[in-house]
DNA sequence: TGCAAAATAGCACGATCGTTCTATTTAATG
DNA sequence: CATTAAATAGAACGATCGTGCTATTTTGCA
């Protein structure tokens, strides 16, 4: 049980790039590369529910059997599509923002680049709220693997959260989870507003509601802790 | 013009309630309002976009083609079940608020019957939430009502937020849309983790969100400002 | 360069969709 | 009660859906 990856949602691609007779594909694992990828494409503008093979097939110039081959069902196509979307997700948001020093730097860089995610595919849907939406009570794996997905990525954010805390960024009183939580709800009314109602100015009120999370749980700022690693209050352990 | 609501989404039900040839229908109306109720229910259910006549007829013992000429069109049906929920969200979570007095008390009475209807109905869906993700860019007539309602939702919201400050409950450099925005972001996260990721304890997030915005806002609590409408600093007009 | 297997296409199936058209039944009016 | 319009049913339409089955093409290896 190696984690290959600092968010683990645990749906790794299964293993079998080999076919059960050995014989070394390539070929079918390209495009089956580019059929996710029209996939994720269309699904960002109607949904993983508006999805089907027919449209896909047609988008990438296949027939609707060749398309269907790769994944033997629907849902199955609809999981590897939740799959790609959570690799981008982790590769957009996640790892750029470890560069961050530990704490609230690091903090700061994932709402930042979850912000700016949400600010350029302003035009596009999140599969992980148009997912939610649609699968909210129809249980079966494709809810499973959404719910695991963004699972993750919340606890990736609660361990940030977790650190900023120990850092001595945030107060000893405050709650990790409802700072998640609000901070959750925040990029929930930017993509309501912005991408529903189209209010101008969403954007500026989810930075601005951020700042009023740090107001309340950050730590006065007569001590500067910008450079929190270096902070000798807390213990600094992982 | 006359405003019959004071929420006036302006969708109004078609006027026409006698066929042209002035023949005064009953049953018709009767059968109607079931069969939207139905609707309803089952767009809770399944979301205004999952909702099929072939279903719905079903649900209703109808015939497809009786519940269809109803309303002429599925986009008439998926409206009317918007106007209906738009009905009963200001009949539940409006109008019982304006019992309670002008400023932070009516503010709150407001955010309580929101997040009650969440909490009481978190079996069932949202259409002001599955519709916008939707219909978030499929333009049209469904897309226009649900804006329309939801816009003049949270303008009342927002009017609420107004006259808290203007009874002195909030501070003068308050923003009152980036209230509005926290406020729509506490619902929003509370509907996203509470029914999708089935989160316990997010009910209470969201109302600590909520007692969180007014401790930022609010005016200190020194002078006590339970009873807001007596309050003689800031003018009590309209 | 053959040969087996994988990849893809083509076709058809049952189901469901919104919609239209034509009967038939039901209800309201004289 | 008769009449007439409204309300509802029934059947069919073209379209699209996911999926299975059978060819055919393409690919990778001996």
């Amino acid at each position: 049980m190696t984690a290959v990856s600092p968010l683990d949602p645990s749906p790794r691609a299964p293993a079998s790039v080999r076919s059960p007779s050995g014989r070394a594909s390539h070929k079918g694992q390209q495009t089956k590369l580019a059929i996710v990828e029209a996939a994720l494409h269309l699904s960002t503008q109607i949904g993983l529910e508006g999805l089907s093979i027919g449209v896909l097939a047609e988008a990438t110039h296949m027939s609707k059997s060749g398309v269907f081959a790769h994944f033997g069902s629907r849902e199955e196509l609809q999981i590897s599509v939740v799959r790609e979307y959570f690799n981008r997700f982790e590769q957009e948001i996640f790892y750029p923002a470890l560069h961050a020093p530990r704490g609230l730097p690091r903090l700061k860089a994932l709402f930042s680049n979850w912000m700016k995610r949400v600010a350029v595919e302003i035009e596009s849907d999140c599969i992980f709220i148009s997912g939610a939406v649609d699968f909210d009570d129809r249980p079966g794996p494709v809810r499973d693997a959404l719910v695991t997905s963004v699972q993750t990525w919340l606890d990736a954010l609660h361990r940030a959260v977790v650190l900023a805390k120990k850092c001595g960024d945030l107060l000893p009183e405050a709650d990790e989870r409802q700072v998640c939580f609000e901070i959750h709800g925040l990029i929930l009314a930017l993509h309501y507003e912005a991408r529903f109602l189209k209010t101008p100015g969403s954007i500026a009120r989810a930075n601005q509601g951020f700042d009023n999370i740090l107001a309340r749980y950050g730590v006065p700022k007569d001590a500067p802790a910008s450079t929190p690693s270096l902070h000798p209050t807390h213990v600094t352990k992982e």
